[in-house]
DNA sequence: GTCTATATCAAGATAGAC
DNA sequence: GTCTATCTTGATATAGAC
């Protein structure tokens, strides 16, 4: 867990975020109140607004934070080879497992780019990007792979018996047979 | 619009599950209260219950509706072909973008299987598995792939300047390819 | 089968005193 | 920077009369 998008913030604003997150964590979205975050840091409610301006600013907070840690999954990969491709997609999927709230809060609306941290997403989103060879549309086609089958894992959507590896690696392969022969 | 979905309920009991679609079209999953489809079918709210036992009843009879109707625009492709797969794929799209927040119902949570008109849910997925030769893996790789370009796109998650119709194609080739020669 | 009345709950945010 | 008090909003669902 990196702390690198939390700068530019009061002691207290860093301690409100990393609270927010850490219930996010264990009770999933309905657990990110201002109320209960408050009380996780030992304060009223309404005493919150003299840190954060309001509930979308916190939840940016966390959001670059998510970013900041995703990235670090990526960097901590093999360098780049003719599997690279593979391994960004277990590490994504791994990153989604662990942290469902985070991933879910991280993917299920549109970003709100002018509250994050800066390069945080860009940064987040290079080593697939080398991974396609810089293909932007096949990076973004095993984007949208990897994040529908990571939702619908999530959101219990698959039939019961689906054997989810296996349709992991058929889609891996198939979009790194794309890539490897242009 | 199919209404094959609305079988062995009452006239009164099939006027709420079309009011509350129409409901969810509009204005989406916020404007599906049970006091607002109650509103809309001039009664009060609490009377709904004299004929659809909960909530979740009356949402799993318009996820049935949805894919009674996602079925049909599948059906109404070309017999299976070389680009059947493309032809499935481009069907889905235009489905989940011409009706959006009945896309995400039917996505974004576990599926009540239990309370699904029978058979609708494996008629929908049949074409696909068609298209893919009837190999499973593939087929739900194919699906993840299609619901990610389609759930992101809908949540705004894709930079300002994406070609989506280039991602999709770089993606329904790469799976094609996978398909054609296995 | 419809109604009124009500239970129960919880959310984000502001005003203004200290 | 913290507090109490409060505004405003809205949800699903039940009880019991008619």
């Amino acid at each position: 867990m990196a702390s690198s998008a939390a700068s530019g913030q009061s002691p207290r604003a860093r301690e409100i975020a990393a609270a927010a997150l850490a219930l996010l964590e264990e009770d999933g979205p309905d657990g990110l109140s201002m109320r209960r975050v408050a009380e996780r840091v030992g304060i009223r409610a309404p005493s919150l607004y003299k840190h954060v301006p309001d509930k979308e600013a916190l939840e940016a907070a966390i959001i670059s934070e998510g970013f900041a840690d995703l990235a670090e999954a990526f960097e901590a990969l093999a360098p780049a080879g003719p599997d690279a491709l593979a391994g960004v997609m277990r590490a994504y999927r791994g990153f989604a497992l662990r942290r469902p709230h985070l991933y879910r809060l991280m993917t299920g609306r549109p970003l709100a780019r002018d509250l994050l941290a800066p390069g945080v997403e860009a940064r987040a989103a290079q080593p697939l990007l080398e991974a396609t060879g810089g293909d932007d549309d096949l990076a973004r086609a095993a984007w949208a792979f990897a994040h529908g089958m990571t939702i619908l894992e999530l959101n219990g959507r698959f039939p019961p018996g689906a054997d989810l590896d296996r349709a992991w690696r058929a889609g891996v392969e198939a979009l790194a047979a794309a890539g490897g022969a242009p």
